[in-house]
DNA sequence: TAGCACATGTAACTTGTTACATGATTAG
DNA sequence: CTAATCATGTAACAAGTTACATGTGCTA
C-alpha cells in the first residue's frame, strides 16, 4: 500500500464513492496537495479490493456508460487506515522547482526576474484566495446546519489552515526577493548616472 | 532536460565539480528541497555532456579508485540554464504525506495523535535550527571575507529565508492542531467526570 | 457542432528509489 | 574489525504522467 492507496481509504472512510467521484473530489479539494489522475486511481482501487480493504457494488448505468462501481471501506481497511495515520512520518522533501530557479537567479536578467516573481506572486495569490473561499464556504455550510457541531468544522478547517499559512509565507518571500531585485536595480542605475 | 539536469547546471555554473561532489553538496545544502542519489546523477551528467551543456576533464586517482571526472558548464549550458531560470513555473504540488494523515486524523486515537504531532514538531524544529545555523555560518563567512560583498550574501540567503518561513509555518500549524487535540481531550474528560 | 460531463480502463514513458557491484584508505 | 570516505557505475522496481481507447447525452 502506497500513499495514494491511503488517500483513497481516507476518503472512503467518510463516504462510499466511485473512482470517478474520487478523482473529481481529489482534484477539487486536494489539487495543490496531491495531484492524481484517473489512470492511477483504477489500478489503485483494484489493489485495495485485492487487499481486502474495500469492496464495491456495481451500479448499472443507463445510456451506454461503463457500469459505475461504488467502493466502500471494509473493517480491515479502517484498521489499516488508522495504523497509517498513527504511524510516524519523516518531513517531506519540498521539491519546488521555483526555489531551484531562485538559486540560479543570478545568471538571469534582473528585470526579467522581477516579472517572473510577480507572476509567481499572482499564481500563489490565486491559490490563497481559492483556499480562503473554500474555508469560508465550509464555515457557512456548517453554520447553516446549525447543529453546533463545531468539532467537525475544526477538523475540516485543519488542512486549509496549513495551506493558507503556506501560501502567505510563499507570497511574502517572493515579495522580499522582488524588493531586493528592485533596490538592486536602482543601485545599479544610481551608479550608472 | 529535466529539473535535475538544471539543478546540476546551476551548481556547475558556480564552480566545476565532480559527480561525487555534486551529490555531497546537494545532500548537504539541498536535502530538504530536492533529494537526489548518486544513481541518478551519473546518467544525468552523461545526458548533459551529450547535449553539449557540460564537458569534463578526467583526473587520474592514486589508489584504486575510479578516475574522477570534473564537469564544467559550457556556454551552451549557460544559455540553457538562463532560459530555464527565466521561464515561468506553475506552483508546485505540496505532496506532504503528513498533511494527508491529518485529513484522516479523526479515525485515530487523539492521545496517540498528540504524540505524533509532537514528534513532527520536533522533526521540523530540527530542520529549522539546521537552516538557521547554515544561514548564520554563511553570514559570518561573508563578514570574514570583509569585502563588503553584500550582494552575494543576499543571494546566498535567499533560499534559506524561504525554508525558515516554511518551517515556522509548519511548526505553528502543528501546535495549533496539538492545542485543539488537547482541549478536545479535556472537554471529553470534563464530560466524563 | 464543438466541447464538457459522465465512467472506466490499458500501455508507454519518465522520474525516482533500492539493491547490486567494486575496492583501497583511514578513523574509532 | 567495523564503519565511513572517496568514486563510479548498472539493473530492477515503484510511482506518476501522457497518450490511446470507447461512447452517450446535454449545453453553448
Amino acid at each position: 500500500m502506497n500513499t495514494l492507496a491511503y488517500i483513497l481509504l481516507g476518503m472512503l472512510a467518510r463516504e462510499p464513492l466511485s473512482g470517478y467521484d474520487l478523482v473529481t473530489l481529489l482534484k477539487k479539494h486536494f489539487g495543490p496537495f496531491w495531484a492524481i489522475s484517473h489512470t492511477q486511481i483504477y489500478p489503485a482501487l483494484a489493489q485495495l479490493v485485492e487487499a481486502g480493504f474495500t469492496t464495491y457494488q456495481i451500479i448499472e448505468q443507463q445510456a451506454k456508460r461503463p457500469d459505475k462501481k461504488i467502493y466502500q471501506i471494509t473493517e480491515a481497511g479502517q484498521v489499516a487506515l488508522r495504523a497509517w495515520v498513527e504511524s510516524s512520518t519523516s518531513p517531506a522533501i519540498i521539491r519546488d522547482e521555483f526555489l531551484l530557479k531562485a538559486y540560479s537567479l543570478w545568471v538571469a536578467d534582473p528585470k526579467h526576474m522581477q516579472a517572473i516573481f510577480r507572476e509567481q506572486i499572482a499564481l500563489h495569490q490565486e491559490r490563497l484566495s481559492m483556499h480562503e473561499q473554500e474555508l469560508d464556504a465550509k464555515r457557512t455550510k456548517y453554520l447553516a446546519m446549525s447543529q453546533g457541531n463545531s468539532e467537525s468544522l475544526a477538523m475540516a478547517e485543519l488542512i486549509f489552515k496549513y495551506t493558507i499559512g503556506y501560501e502567505q509565507n510563499y507570497i511574502s518571500w517572493c515579495n522580499d526577493v522582488l524588493h531586493y531585485l528592485e533596490q538592486h536595480e536602482e543601485a545599479h542605475r544610481g551608479e550608472e548616472e
